[in-house]
RNA sequence: GCGCCUGUCGUCAAGUGGUUAAGACCUCGGAUUGUGGUUCCGAUAUGCAUGGGUUCGAAUCCCAUCAGGCGCCCCA
């Protein structure tokens, strides 16, 4: 019979990588709740419409990478990333009246239809960070710092920051239309992507990878349009503030004037984090301001910022972390004894095994030495004597002792 | 959605048209009747992703499908 495999894009976690999973899971847990904020789980299918309202339909994760499906004629779909799900819960659960800032943290499966390759499945996972309710720069910086400082935390130095400030709508409108006037007379020389890219998102324009886009985005006069400082005086001044954060804090970042991101909902400030040793795929990190969403989605107007980032990308910058062994493997004829000796073991919170076979006593300690730290040996004269001979089965020192002094010496 | 590459045991692989498809690791059994991790012996693919085709003969050549890798797009 034909076996049933994973699906395309998906992945089993097994036992053997769930060190780093767990390293992880820890981690998050550790640095944002030292930065005061607090865990939030929301479902892993929302309303359709709230992505299509949330991410925005112009965007390809909405166009055509949703999980959809209907039920009972709702149209529901598996959440491709966390923030509108964070948004929703934010705004039903009244969270606005709560003291601002108020800081939610996540972690979880997020569904994408796309082609997997290195560091893309369908099915993957991202932690991040939603800070609502604050408009200054602080928040920016302190989300800045909360990813900054998790990666650091994850052992992850060689990362690069990016950031850029995209203005709000009015400013961003201005520098759209002066970049579309300036690129209309190339229009017909561009790559088939770039011209669709024109009128749905001229912003992206810029990062085009084709050689023929790039030499004409080269030329003097879009280039100045570009490096000129396009957005308002006010948010300048809330991206300046920002800069003087980070710098008094010795983050290292560049201002990248062509980071312009894919979700449809930032405005002001944007940044990702990129790794060098990731092939393609090399972001762990994407976040930004989106001061609208809220109200977008039906609730009280609130600013808001936030990130998300890869745990697969994650997981294979922190390379693999050695589980930990067993700490006792109990070796006895009898599986009586057996049994009743590694219970005792683990009422008192020791990691405890014995051999569920019965083998031989040479297999048995074979088995031991493989799994565990230390063999505890359970013949017959130990249990006349109310002793056991502890093993350490790496030095192969052994000791026999009283079974009362048996968990002092295994800790 | 597009382009390039790949698919032999649980894992890593040799084999590139001609007898029973190397080898290693893992697993299991034994040498070893209370002292392991070293060593030695043995077991484990009627099968080479699947389905067709070419050929006297196919893991090896051709086609399709499926799966995987990498890149584009996009993103974490």
């Amino acid at each position: 019979m034909a076996i049933i495999k994973v699906q395309k894009g998906t992945k089993d976690i097994l036992p053997a990588e769930m060190p780093v999973w767990h390293f992880m899971e820890e981690k998050a847990n550790e640095v944002f709740t030292k930065y005061g904020a607090k865990e939030i789980r929301t479902p892993i299918f929302e309303a359709t419409e709230l992505f299509a309202r949330g991410v925005g339909d112009t965007t390809d994760i909405v166009n055509k990478e949703m999980y959809t499906f209907e039920k009972s004629e709702r149209s529901l779909t598996l959440r491709p990333e966390n923030t509108a799900g964070v948004v929703r819960a934010f705004i039903e659960n009244g969270m606005h009246r709560l003291s601002a800032p108020v800081k939610l943290w996540y972690k979880g499966p997020m569904f994408r239809y796309e082609r997997p390759q290195a560091g893309r499945q369908r099915q993957f996972h991202q932690v991040g960070v939603e800070v609502f309710g604050i408009k200054q720069a602080t928040a920016d910086a302190e989300v800045i710092l909360m990813a900054v400082n998790y990666l650091k935390a994850l052992g992850l130095n060689d990362l690069s920051v990016e950031l850029n400030s995209l203005g709000c709508p009015e400013c961003r409108e201005v520098f759209k239309t002066k970049l579309k006037e300036v690129i209309k007379p190339y229009l017909n020389e561009l790559c088939p992507d770039c011209q669709a890219r024109y009128e749905k998102n001229p912003l992206r324009l810029l990062d085009c990878k084709v050689e023929e886009c790039k030499e004409i985005y080269a030329k003097p006069e879009i280039q100045a349009i570009i490096q000129s400082d396009f957005i308002c005086e006010e948010c300048a001044s809330h991206f300046n503030e920002l800069q003087g954060y980070l710098n008094a804090l010795n983050i290292n970042y560049s201002i990248n004037k062509l980071l312009v991101r894919g979700l449809d909902y930032y405005n002001r400030t944007v940044f990702e984090i990129k790794s060098n040793n990731l092939g393609s795929q090399n972001a762990v990190c994407g976040g930004g301001r989106y001061d609208s969403l809220v109200r977008n989605l039906g609730g009280e107007d609130t600013p808001a910022i936030g990130f998300a980032m890869g745990m697969e990308r994650l997981a294979a910058l922190i390379g693999n972390k050695k589980d930990k062994k067993t700490v006792a493997f109990v070796v006895s004829n009898s599986p009586l004894e057996a049994i009743k000796l590694t219970e005792e073991l683990r009422a008192k919170g020791i990691t405890a095994e014995f051999d569920l076979t019965n083998k031989k006593f040479v297999k048995q300690l074979e088995k031991a030495s493989k799994v565990a730290e230390f063999a505890v040996i359970l013949g017959e004269d130990e249990i006349a004597a109310g002793k056991a001979t502890v093993k350490n089965l790496a030095t192969s020192e052994q000791k026999t002792i009283a079974r009362n002094d048996l968990v002092e010496y295994l800790k």
